[in-house]
DNA sequence: AAGCCGTGGCG
DNA sequence: TCGCCAAGGCT
């Protein structure tokens, strides 16, 4: 076991090589100002966090653009419609960050006055707002001196300093560090910084030590092991379920329409529109009952689709007959042409372009 | 406290 | 193709 406390005459050199890198490689993103100028908008800052939660940089671009224009700070987001908001969040995951979004903006509004309060620790009572994020906007917005740890910190930091503990038992360390390097000047740019370092020059696989700022810092990459750190545990095999998703048309006023249900607000995409479907507990050779006898025609093919602790395939059952709407599961008749903004979890989209082409051979 | 919770890109 | 991974939080 390695001493992970870093030195602390070497702790203010850390920050200063990678500000310094930071001031002429740090990305231009739509929520960040630039090196070394005021922060931006809190409201902004919080958002793109949650956003950014487990989420690619590139996937949220678009829904951050989104969300903005539709709701420019916590007072129109606070008044929004719980519908729009998961609509508009469709697609991009983790569904409980939108339901938190929307009690988050909720309560700044009715407790803080429609401001974020600045410290790290009232931060993180807010829903959706746990100890990375604090920090984040805590250091970002606030400029506190706050110990901000994801997985880019993580694997810059265990490298740094040649942690061979694996994760998660490694993060108490991990975090001690982070601590320790992390200046009270320009703290923001700094978590950024360490980001930045890790979704680029320090990846995962094959880290580019010899353009790192860092690189004479890094006890890793001095013993020949950056590429090995951090280490992690082993993940349980994912589980293959299967499962059954109903197709019910009719033809409305000038359109075909679709009964659309709205799923429990926990759970697998809590809260979101879908199709009615059999809980994907189909037995092992696919069998499931329909919610109410009809013509069914059940579709070649099926949909994959994998989720963070098992992949589900989902066959797809279609009836256009007309229906006793007593028989239905609660939800709604939704056009056929602005099934788009009905706002399905990507699950539900596979399955519904699966169903309409079949449709549409007919 | 370990399991639950999406999605898309990458090699 | 398929497993890994990402600016984690909640219970």
């Amino acid at each position: 076991m390695v001493a992970v406390q870093p030195r602390t005459q070497y702790s203010g050199d850390i920050a200063k090589l990678l500000l310094a890198h930071y001031d002429r490689h740090a990305r231009a993103l739509p929520w960040r100002s630039p090196p070394g100028t005021p922060p931006p908008d809190p409201y902004r800052v919080w958002l793109s966090e949650v956003m950014l939660q487990q989420t690619t940089v590139a996937a949220v671009f678009g829904y951050f653009e989104k969300f903005t224009k539709l709701w420019p700070d916590f007072a129109a987001l606070a008044a929004a419609d719980d519908a729009d908001v998961m609509a508009a969040w469709a697609g991009l995951g983790y569904y409980s960050r939108a339901r938190n979004l929307l009690k988050c903006a909720r309560a700044v509004v009715a407790e803080h006055g429609g401001q974020l309060p600045k410290t790290s620790v009232e931060l993180g009572k807010l829903p959706g707002i746990g100890p990375y994020t604090a920090a984040a906007i805590g250091a970002i917005a606030f400029g506190e001196r706050a110990a901000v740890v994801d997985a880019n910190v993580e694997r810059v930091v265990a490298r740094l300093f040649a942690i061979q503990t694996p994760l998660p038992a490694a993060k108490p360390e991990i975090r001690a560090a982070v601590e320790a390097i992390t200046p009270s000047d320009r703290p923001g740019d700094f978590a950024q910084a360490m980001m930045d370092l890790g979704a680029s020059l320090c990846s995962v696989r094959d880290p580019q030590c010899l353009l790192c700022p860092l690189q004479s810092h890094c006890a890793a990459r001095a013993a020949g092991i950056a590429e090995q750190l951090p280490q992690k545990l082993a993940k349980k095999a994912k589980l293959q379920r299967l499962g059954m998703a109903w197709w019910i048309e009719r033809e409305g006023t000038d359109d075909r329409e679709i009964w659309l249900v709205r799923r429990p607000p926990h759970g697998m995409l809590g809260g979101m529109r879908a199709l009615p479907d059999d809980g994907w507990k189909a037995r092992e050779d696919g069998d499931s009952k329909p919610p109410f006898p009809a013509d069914w025609r059940y579709l070649e093919g099926e949909v994959a689709h994998v989720f963070t602790h098992f992949s589900l395939s989902l066959r797809i059952a279609v009836t256009a007959a007309p229906v006793d709407e007593s028989c239905l599961p609660d939800g709604e008749w939704w056009p056929l042409k602005r099934l788009d903004s009905a706002g399905l979890p990507t699950l539900f989209s596979k399955a519904a372009k699966l169903a309409i082409r079949a449709m549409y051979q007919d």
